[in-house]
Formats: C-alpha cells, sequence, structure tokens
DNA sequence: GGCGTAATAATTGGCGCCAATTATGTTGCA
DNA sequence: TGCAACATAATTGGCGCCAATTATTACGCC
C-alpha cells in the first residue's frame, strides 16, 4: 500500500460519501463545503474532491456558484412539492410492476427489513433508521422491473433528502413510517397493486409534510463553524 | 479576445454542445470519443473536455470505461423499453398541470412552432425538425407548473435521444407526430387532459417502437472512421 | 503460415501549482 | 463614531505535465 490518500477504484465512491454525509446532516443546508476541510475530512487529494463535487452539482444535491464554491442546497418550498409530487407519480406508477415482480423470498426480506425497522424505533440511532429505511425502499423498487424507473426514483429520493430533514422529525412520524411498511407487505402479500399504490402516496405526503412543517431558516452563514450539530454523528 | 480557447462561462456549455453533437449523430452508439478530437473539435482545453465527459456520464448519455475512455451509450432493447414507460408515466402525469396551466399566448406559440413542424415536414432538414419538435414540446412541459417533473422529463428524453435515431425514421412516423402535435392543440383548447394524456401517451409509444425496429448493430469499432455521417451535418 | 510474445505508440487520467477572485480585517477620513 | 476604501489573507479553479494503462505493431518461434 502506497502512502497516497486512497486507492483509484474509490474515486466514484467519494460522492456517494459526500452525498451521505449531507444526508445525515453532518453538513447543513446552506452550508459552504470547503475543498480543503473535504480534503481532509475523507483522506482524498484536491482533484477528487473536486470531481466528486462536480458531480453532486449535476445531480442536484448541492449547488455550484462560480468563483464562490459549492453549499448544500437549501429546497425552497414550491421545489419541495416539486419533488414530492413527482416522487408520487414515479412511486405510485412502481406499484403494479412490484406486485407483479416480487416472489416469496423477497416478502420475505422485505419483512424482516420491516422488523429491523420496527425495532430501531424504539432502540436505534437516525442513521440505523434511514439506512434500514432505504434499504426496505430500495428492495421493494428493485423489483418492478424498470431499472430506470428505480434510477430516477432514485435519485429523486437523494435530492429530496439531500436538503431536508427526512430522517424523521417526530416520533410520531417515525411510528406512522413504521405502520405504513407492514402494510405495505400486506398489501403486496395480496397482490394488491392499487392498495399498495395508496400506501406509497400516503406514506411519501406524511414524510414530506413533516419536513414542510419545519421552516428552514437560511442559514447564510459564510464560513463553517465546525461540528454544531447536535445529533449524534 | 484573447488566444485562448474558449471564455470561462461556456465551460458548462460544452457538455452541452457534445451531447447536441451527439443527438444530430455527429458521433454514432457505440463509437469512442477521443478527448483529443473532442479537443480540437470543440476548441477547448483537454480540462474543459474531460469535465463535460464527466458530466455526460453522470447523466448517463455517454459511457465511461475507466482506461479505455468514454463512448457513446449504446441503450439495449430492455433499456429502451425502460425509458419509454418511464417518460409515459412522466409526460403522461404532466397533462393536468398543463392543461391547467396553459393561457391563450402560449397555446398560441405552440399552435405556431406546430405549423413550423408541419412546414419542416416538407422542407426542412432533420435538425431543423428536431429542433422545432423539442421546442414544441419544452413550451408545453414548461407550463405544467412542476419544474422538477419539467427537467425529469427532460432528462429522459435526452437520454432516448442520445443513443437511438429519434430524427424521424420513416417520412409516416414524421407525418405521424406531425399530426399528434395539432391534435395536442386542439385538447389543450378544449382543455381535455384525459385525451391529452392520452395523445402524449400514443406519441411516445409511436416514436419509440420506430426505433425499437431498426435494430442497432453493435458498432465495436476501436478507432473512430472520421466522418462517416451519411446525413446532413 | 499461424500464433503467442515482446516492444512501441497512443490515450487516458492523477495531481500539484499558481493566477484570479472573493472575503476579511484595518486604517483613514468625514 | 460610522462609513468607505484599501490592503491582506484565504479560497476557488484553470491548466499542463507526466506516469499508468491499454491498443497496436513487429518479431520470433512452433
Amino acid at each position: 500500500m502506497t502512502t497516497r490518500p486512497i486507492r483509484h477504484r474509490e474515486k466514484r465512491a467519494l460522492a456517494s460519501e459526500i452525498a451521505q454525509a449531507i444526508h445525515m446532516r453532518a453538513y447543513r443546508p446552506g452550508e459552504w463545503l470547503r475543498q480543503i476541510d473535504l480534503e481532509e475530512a475523507f483522506k482524498a487529494t484536491r482533484f477528487d474532491v473536486r470531481s466528486a463535487l462536480d458531480e453532486l452539482a449535476v445531480r442536484k444535491t448541492i449547488e455550484h456558484v462560480p468563483n464562490r464554491g459549492y453549499r448544500v442546497a437549501e429546497i425552497d418550498l414550491k421545489t419541495q412539492r416539486a419533488i414530492r409530487d413527482t416522487r408520487i407519480i414515479l412511486e405510485t406508477a412502481a406499484a403494479p410492476g412490484i406486485v407483479a415482480g416480487i416472489d416469496a423470498a423477497t416478502i420475505a426480506r422485505l419483512s424482516e427489513l420491516a422488523d429491523r425497522f420496527s425495532q430501531a424505533v424504539l432502540s436505534g440511532t437516525r442513521i440505523e433508521q434511514s439506512e434500514i429505511n432505504s434499504a426496505f425502499h430500495h428492495l421493494m423498487y428493485a423489483v418492478c422491473g424498470n431499472s430506470v424507473l428505480e434510477e430516477t426514483i432514485w435519485g429523486l429520493r437523494d435530492r429530496s433528502r439531500g436538503s431536508s430533514v427526512t430522517v424523521w422529525s417526530s416520533h410520531q412520524a417515525l411510528l406512522n413510517s413504521d405502520r405504513d411498511h407492514h402494510a405495505m407487505i400486506e398489501a403486496l402479500r395480496a397482490g394488491d397493486a392499487t392498495r399498495l399504490s395508496g400506501l406509497i402516496a400516503h406514506h411519501i405526503v406524511k414524510d414530506m409534510l413533516e419536513t414542510e412543517a419545519r421552516a428552514q431558516p437560511s442559514t447564510e452563514t459564510s464560513q463553517s463553524r465546525g461540528n454544531e450539530v447536535s445529533d449524534e454523528v
């Protein structure tokens, strides 16, 4: 192993790592992402950092201001609603494909994930909750038989999570999400695409209403102020 | 003006320029995009070329193979159908918003574009046809009231056009497209979202069936062979 | 004569340097 | 004392060089 930061193959992965850090709210909306900081935090070269930043800018996870830098995108309410509506369109449309493409083994795995989520609601970090939730939906949309639809859904999910708190704002929201997951599995077992579709729409609306409720103050601090995140990392 | 290739501001635009070149079939699916060639063809620096290429790779317009380079994505039939289905989901879902958000002035402009397209069908280059067609749909989806939906639709359209010939394969397909445009305007005038939705679905299916019909041979030529494009530039 | 192998040529891609730009702190003036 | 302009510091971003990898050609061997 050489002294250089990280191996070549992981270059692409850096964008994902930074994206995940943003999802975990290590960097908050409106905050500037200084290249030097990232360079150090992720033990990467400046070039790799910039590549990753560019990629995230294309994906609209972050925003690029020439000669100023990159910052976590602050999504206004209008865009927030637009993302929500588009997500509903796509994710409900995936329901028939999911019902058609699902098999017993996958239902079993989904059920296991739903149970793990139930447990994480009681005793688990937000990161665990978020990851299990992602895994659940990922697995579900993976069987819809349309890879492009799947990618598009995921792109939109990432984008909305990038900025706003979707790591549930209230305990009630968490419980609702949990209940929805089990209800979805029920619908899958019954082969009821219409019901699944309705549940998905409800799921999205509930989640994002919670998010909207908490108006996001425009944190126009030009300097990043270390780790002020009050949540656990 | 300095001697340097191109001004700073146009850096972002280079990706679009290359994308357009691909749409116009200056580079064919499977063909390798050599950095040196692009550097010269677009009078840009190597760095800018690579940035643009990276961006297009993220957008899935082109494909990146490490240590081999970038090439125009060859879309297999399965992906082609996936894109088509997803487009139908999104574009039909936009219909209600379009009907709700349209005004007389926009209808007039759409009508003008539809007329221009009719004319271009008779006497116009493929590029003109393609551009007018783009303008028509762009304008239509722009009034749907959901900017994210609009972007997503456009991303998918670009992706499907990047690889396959959607500059209509047959004259009949052109005539069909033309007829559809006018029918859409009719539906808009009547404020009939359901009819518009149906027309859009029909429009997409027809277009992409034409495309599918012509199986694309896997052009695995490692060397680009100058300008073999038989079409007018 | 065909095939495996080594040398050569061409292309990609990682990386650091420095100029351009912007933010910050300080000084002078009204 | 408040404001404006200047000087200084920090950050971004353009760009070219060269190493690493791969394709191509030529050679020798079976």
